[in-house]
DNA sequence: TAACCTACGGAACAAACTATTCCGTTCTAG
DNA sequence: CTAGAACGGAATAGTTTGTTCCGTAGGTTA
């Protein structure tokens, strides 16, 4: 007899599922809060035994991979909703920016940098992801809602910027973040304004930092 | 006799006076590009061997306290420049924020909060710069030339926010913390825009940070 | 039920790293 | 010429951490 539920919920092979989501979100947590914890603080944190971890994940390098890889995922999710949203092309935008902030996506990306080396696929996933950002912002941009000099390297620096805000109540830090990124988008939507001063950031500055030395 | 000259460049001992310098320079330079470096890389860095350094800082955190310290140092001069600065009110502020970001006097402060424990000293020094700091914030807030709803903590965050602006080349970087330092104060600037959402950060959930586990 | 296999917990291991100490050397002042 | 300040850098001792290994428990199948 075969049922519609998915599992139930108790067996082997569910506690197993549940473990791929637990520990996931524990490494997320815990990388995010130290790069450079060990693996070790990631099991614990989920709850689980080390070899929990080995069993899924062949080194520590995969599994951050595996984690920069999903919240590429997100980010182009993201970035596809913007360019199928019909509303006004600032409010697109304004909220395509909120919503990152909000799936903290550059958390790791600004920790993580040069830290492990960054996979043939985790490559491509990333050009594909700056792609739709370029898409989404040009949108903006030919819109005449940014203020003049703007780039879409500015979009990577913002957001890493605001994934630098840290309190300790992690609630309150998204809270925050939300703060300075009103306080961005009102002068990016400043369409009178002087352009920014200094050039903007090449993709080469921003790409560089990534090479493992 | 006596010269007026300060030392003849030679000798041992104006060889130790400028490696007093270097060798601050150097670990400020290291700490900031990696919290974690360990002190061989400043000696290293500094064209030094490692007795050097520890003729001069009996240890590691002691040096860093170091770093912390002259940080505030300059950070408290820049301030009592602003007081004493007589221009309008907004060129006064703007150009505090300007100099602070200049001197990049919060990247070890965001890099380093509790990889270290802070010292009576320098908690009186940190008390007496976050005064000043108030002070500036409020003339500024007095005259007028703010957003409303801002608080003084939120120079804090922001200013840790454009310390977190990171490229390979160090001169790109202190320009593109401007560039973002200028839109920052645009949405400062804006006196009659909506206060930002979230309660603003409060003195305990930034101090909080400091404290070593 | 019995054999088997998957997923697991966590101790053990080995390699790497790093703060600090120590000792021989160099250079200068007197 | 000599005492000693300043130094370079190898050696030390302790810690940290990624990964492996082995014994166990629960579920599955025949």
């Amino acid at each position: 007899m075969e049922t519609t539920t998915p599992a139930p919920m108790s067996g082997r092979k569910a506690q197993a599922a549940r473990n791929d989501q637990t520990i996931l979100q524990a490494a997320r947590a815990v990388f995010v809060a130290d790069p450079g914890a060990p693996i070790a603080a990631v099991a614990e944190r989920a709850g689980v035994g080390i070899s929990a971890l080995y069993r899924r994940y062949a080194s520590k390098e995969i599994l951050l991979r595996k984690l920069c890889s999903d919240g590429l995922k997100i980010y182009i999710a993201e970035a596809e909703a913007a360019l199928a949203d019909e509303r006004d092309p600032w409010t697109v935008f304004a909220d395509f920016m909120r919503r990152i902030v909000d799936a903290d996506t550059h958390s790791l990306t600004l920790n993580l940098a040069g830290t492990f080396a960054p996979d043939e696929d985790l490559f491509r996933e990333s050009e594909y992801a700056e792609s739709l950002a370029v898409r989404v912002f040009e949108r903006a941009r030919d819109a005449g809602v940014l203020r003049p000099g703007l780039e879409v390297s500015d979009l990577s620096m913002i957001f890493e910027q605001l994934a630098a805000v840290h309190l300790v109540d992690e609630e309150r830090t998204v809270e925050m973040r939300h703060r300075y990124l009103e306080l961005i988008l009102d002068g990016l939507h400043l369409t009178s304004a002087e352009p920014l001063p200094g050039p903007p950031p090449t993709p080469e500055e921003i790409g560089r930092r990534w090479i493992v030395t």
